[in-house]
DNA sequence: CCTGCGATATTCT
DNA sequence: GAATATCGCAGGC
């Protein structure tokens, strides 16, 4: 079983914690079942300093995960109807974090299908959004404010970084606010149908 | 292939 | 009342 990320990878700011997260694995272990993904595609949400995050206007009773010491969950519904994941980053008081957008699923893959139910037959779809994302590894809001370091639930192991060749930078998705950021990041090989890659990338 | 829209928690005006 | 860190469906091409 690899080793989990350490705290000091968590308690940097969310720009770098969010780069360096791709190919690192999310795992849960959730009613005893394990599932595992490669972590594709992140955005950093630099807390009080952006507009665009939850936390911009300080704590509330929904992103009080985020303001703990790195590497705490924060969970939450988006629309009213999907769960997001994130991980707190940088130190206790701050509010930044990272959304997790998507991962390759690695291990548990009947598992993952069967949670997403009639749309869990395509492999390359099954943890490709925030949303699809929780529902395949199984995330509820139960699992809001765990320690990732601590909990046997959810935890982040290491896996293979990613070299700058295989990743792009892009501004974030949804967001009005802070729109121009490059603040997402995305390994290049499983690339979003929104990325196209010109001839000399 | 594409575009429009419903669902509806939480926060802000 | 309006906006939002989304997704899946319906319908048109």
């Amino acid at each position: 079983m690899p080793a989990r990320l350490p705290r000091s990878f968590f308690t940097r700011d969310a720009t770098v914690v969010a780069r360096e997260l791709l190919g690192h694995t999310l795992v849960t272990c959730i009613g005893g079942i394990r599932t595992a993904g490669r972590i594709t595609e992140t955005e950093a949400y630099m807390g009080a300093d952006d507009p665009a995050s939850h936390a911009h206007r300080g704590p509330t009773a929904r992103n009080r995960a985020l303001f703990l010491n790195g590497g705490h969950a924060y969970v939450y519904v988006s629309y009213g109807v999907h769960l997001c994941f994130n991980v707190s980053a940088s130190v206790p008081g701050i509010g930044q974090g990272v959304l997790f957008r998507a991962v390759q699923p690695l291990q548990g893959l009947g598992h993952m299908m069967a949670r997403r139910g009639r749309h869990g037959g395509n492999p390359l779809t099954l943890a490709n959004g925030p949303g699809k994302l929780t529902v395949a590894l199984g995330i509820t809001m139960e699992h809001n404010r765990i320690d990732l370091l601590k909990s046997d639930l959810v935890m982040i192991e290491e896996g293979t970084p990613l070299n700058d060749a295989h990743v792009i930078a892009t501004p974030r998705i949804g967001i009005t606010k802070a729109a121009d950021l490059p603040w997402r990041w995305v390994a290049k090989l499983i690339l979003p149908k929104n990325i196209t890659l010109q001839p000399n990338e």
